[in-house]
DNA sequence: TCTGGGGTCCTAGGACCC
DNA sequence: TCTGGGGTCCTAGGACCC
């Protein structure tokens, strides 16, 4: 059986057993930009109407009394890997599939799953004063599922037999692997649970949806083949981007910021000993339309001129003149490196030397304690509210 | 001064090669 | 008086997830 353990409001519930004041208060974790959204709140702001993914003002408008707080993202990553570590002391097979959730994969045979699972939640309360929802099932799908029937501090587990039954209490568009877009064409056709897809066959699912219709119809039955994978997969892409305080309207305010997120993405890369080939830089304008272009050069960097260079002249390429709301640069096509520069092509070889001092310094008395002059001069605060990371640990690899 | 940021995977078409 | 077939690499864009 598969059991899924999801952390209860994770980043909110996290901030309210750091700070006595929080507890019992409608609270929205926020990022720390002037435009932000809600990342989480606590289960007493969602009583009151605020939702995940609310802009600041939205949630200060339904609800007045919300206490805002920005990401901890250090305690958050603290708190996720001491509770990973302890699910690895149950089983080996753990996937650690977001920073607030987990898949395990228990053997019926030598373990009580129910107990298991009690005993993940007790441990959870008892050293961090935080709940999670655990789901359990034949598969991850449905174990995914069964983790939300009673949120928050809940417990439930469906039977292989039960399985397709279960699935057809949900909506489609809540199902996981189901979004906005295929419920939509669903909701379309008159299709609104798992019971009609089945009706509707799968050569017919397959016709509208390729090989994804097969999977749907799989899930359909309650019936799930990818595994519990505790690999630690490798990274494929870093990438950072922003949305700007103030759309901006000139080439000269845009290269600062895309000179600030080269140097981001390229020195969280070389933090984690890779070289990429591939940069996709993207634009979204005024109306929030994305423009994006990627290059692949013929050589592995990591450098923050190289990959500000080239993002620079993918910019060229690709801006129109609209006004930028959001800038974002990645790096792909990753490769590790322990000699981050082997391949640069530069007439002055001595770079790889000037970033090892670079990180050394900034690792030692903090981010951008040296940086380029455009980044530093410009009074758009910079390392400080640097982006919340979402995933810092887990599968994803990287580190912040 | 509504609507963040970090990812993965998939598809479809074009270039190029043998 | 006709333009195959298989493969890889690259790119843009979309869907989805937390």
């Amino acid at each position: 059986m598969i059991l899924c353990m999801d952390m209860d409001a994770f980043f909110a519930s996290v901030e309210q057993a750091a700070n006595p004041n929080l507890r019992g208060k409608p609270i929205a974790v926020i990022g720390s930009r002037e435009r932000t959204v809600v990342v989480t709140c606590s289960y007493e702001a969602r009583a009151l109407g605020v939702k995940t993914g609310m802009s600041k003002y939205e949630a200060m408008k339904v609800c007045p009394s919300i206490v805002l707080v920005t990401t901890t993202n250090r305690i958050y990553t603290h708190v996720s890997t001491e509770i990973t570590k302890f699910l690895k002391t149950i089983t080996p097979k753990v996937e650690v599939y977001s920073i607030d959730e987990a898949f395990l994969d228990i053997d019926e045979d030598e373990h009580d799953i129910t107990s298991i699972a009690y005993m993940i939640k007790s441990h959870v309360k008892s050293n961090f004063n935080i709940t999670c929802s655990i789901g359990v099932g034949p598969n991850k799908l449905v174990a995914k599922m069964a983790t939300g029937v009673h949120k928050p501090d809940g417990f439930y587990m469906v039977e292989p037999d039960e399985a397709m039954e279960f699935m057809d209490s949900f909506e489609l568009g809540k199902i996981w692997g189901i979004g906005r877009k295929l419920s939509g064409k669903f909701r379309n056709m008159g299709i609104f649970t798992t019971a009609d897809v089945r009706q509707l066959g799968e050569e017919r699912l397959c016709e509208m949806f390729g090989i994804n219709g097969s999977r749907i119809f799989q899930m359909a039955h309650g019936l799930y083949s990818d595994s519990v994978d505790q690999t630690e997969k490798p990274v494929k892409s870093i990438g950072h981007s922003m949305t700007m305080p103030h759309n901006l309207k000139t080439r000269e305010e845009a290269a600062g910021y895309l000179l600030q997120l080269s140097e981001m993405v390229s020195s969280r890369a070389r933090r984690n000993g890779y070289s990429g080939k591939t940069l996709h830089v993207v634009i979204r304008d005024a109306e929030r339309q994305d423009v994006g272009k990627r290059r692949t050069f013929g050589f592995f960097t990591s450098a923050t001129h190289h990959i500000y260079e080239i993002a620079m002249s993918i910019f060229d390429e690709i801006w129109s003149g609209e006004d930028i709301r959001l800038l974002g640069v990645s790096l792909g096509s990753l490769v590790p490196s322990c000699v981050t520069l082997s391949n640069m092509m530069d007439d002055f070889q001595g770079w790889a030397d000037v970033y090892d001092v670079i990180d050394e310094i900034n690792t030692k008395y903090g981010k951008e304690s040296v940086s380029f002059g455009t980044v530093l001069q410009c009074k758009r605060r910079g390392a400080k509210t640097i982006s919340p990371a979402w995933r810092p640990d887990g599968t994803r690899n990287i580190k912040f």
